[in-house]
DNA sequence: AATTTAAACTAACAAGTGTTAGTTTTGTTA
DNA sequence: TAACAAAACTAACACTTGTTAGTTTAAATT
């Protein structure tokens, strides 16, 4: 099954985007890089807010769309967070551009778009903060501020793909077996 | 000692950045800002790669010195760890808009600017990553890849800023106390 | 009071922006 | 082969961008 058209534009734009940033990159500049003129581009998109908010919304959707089924799974909390982190690993190889062009320019999505993008990202957000209060609830997690540590996990886990960017020296592997234990159990020896 | 007006400028200029972007912030709306006209801000700064470049190296600069000197300290590699990450909130109350506008908008430096940052940025890795190697050593830390808890520890304290954007419900206190506690020894109970 | 300096102003520039309208080319189906 | 749809094109629009030149106003110093 070959991409259509508006695929490979949306995906050109999020390796542009990623690499400059969502107000750098053109419409020229997006067109160019696909070997057409800037008005070709509309016959296959309405605006280029259009491209952003397709862009993030995908990944956000399959983001929230994970943490829904592994809030309802019947396991314990630590193993909760062992799916979550793995998945964020999984859907940064995957949507590298995607992910990063997110982190970096959710800013700019307008009006429905970015509430679209906010209520996902809370949603998720609700989900995760659920799941760390069980486990403290439970008697698996220590006692430390909630929000601390929703912050603190979370902010590496959405940021996994600068350090994907150069991931020269490290194998995939090596990730998903020692960022669960740095995230879960510290780096220093007890 | 008042503030130059050209101090002005670059203060008020680090908090649109911050709000909405380097490109998104034209030297219109940051004198409108100001209460004055475009032009008139050339009488105090040369241009707008200025501002930027001034801002970010201001925060670059005080963490590679903060680093340079705890690195010669004689201290445990833990001990050094808990400073760093002492400063890393310390300079985020005090310098919440530079940073922001550090980790959003680097990207958009040109040239010397660029460069001046990237040296800096990479003095502070480098520096961090031979503390951690010495706690490595010395038999402090675990034997997790070392790249790894590199970014998964200075990804943390670099965002620090988003948190404290929204820091209604938490103490700085509390902060100063868990977030250690969270990137040291982990959330799990042992 | 006269002079100098700092900091604002108006007006304009050349270049770049997203987008639209209308037209031509290309490839596929009837 | 004729007809149709998809996807490219040219040309232009209204607007915004960073920046410069030259001028006027306000404040500080002699």
């Amino acid at each position: 099954m070959s991409l259509t058209r508006k695929q490979e534009i949306i995906i050109t734009a999020s390796r542009l985007f990623k690499e400059r940033g969502y107000n750098s990159i053109s419409m020229r500049d997006l067109a160019a890089e696909m070997g057409i003129k800037a008005a070709s581009l509309y016959n296959h998109i309405s605006s280029k807010q259009e491209i952003l908010g397709l862009i993030i919304l995908k990944v956000s959707e399959e983001f929230t769309q994970h943490i829904n089924t592994i809030y309802l799974d019947e396991l314990s909390s630590i193993k909760k967070l062992e799916a979550i982190i793995q998945n964020h690993i999984e859907i940064t190889l995957k949507y590298t551009h995607h992910l990063a062009c997110m982190n970096n320019d959710w800013i700019h999505l307008e009006d429905e778009y970015k509430q679209r993008y906010l209520n996902l990202r809370n949603e998720y957000e609700s989900k995760f903060r659920q799941i760390l209060q069980q486990g403290k609830d439970e008697g698996e997690l220590k006692d430390i501020d909630l929000e601390i540590v929703v912050f603190s996990v979370l902010t590496t886990l959405r940021t996994l793909h600068i350090w994907y960017a150069k991931k020269t020296s490290i194998q995939v592997a090596t990730l998903q077996q020692d960022l669960p234990k740095t995230l879960l159990y510290g780096i220093v020896k007890s």
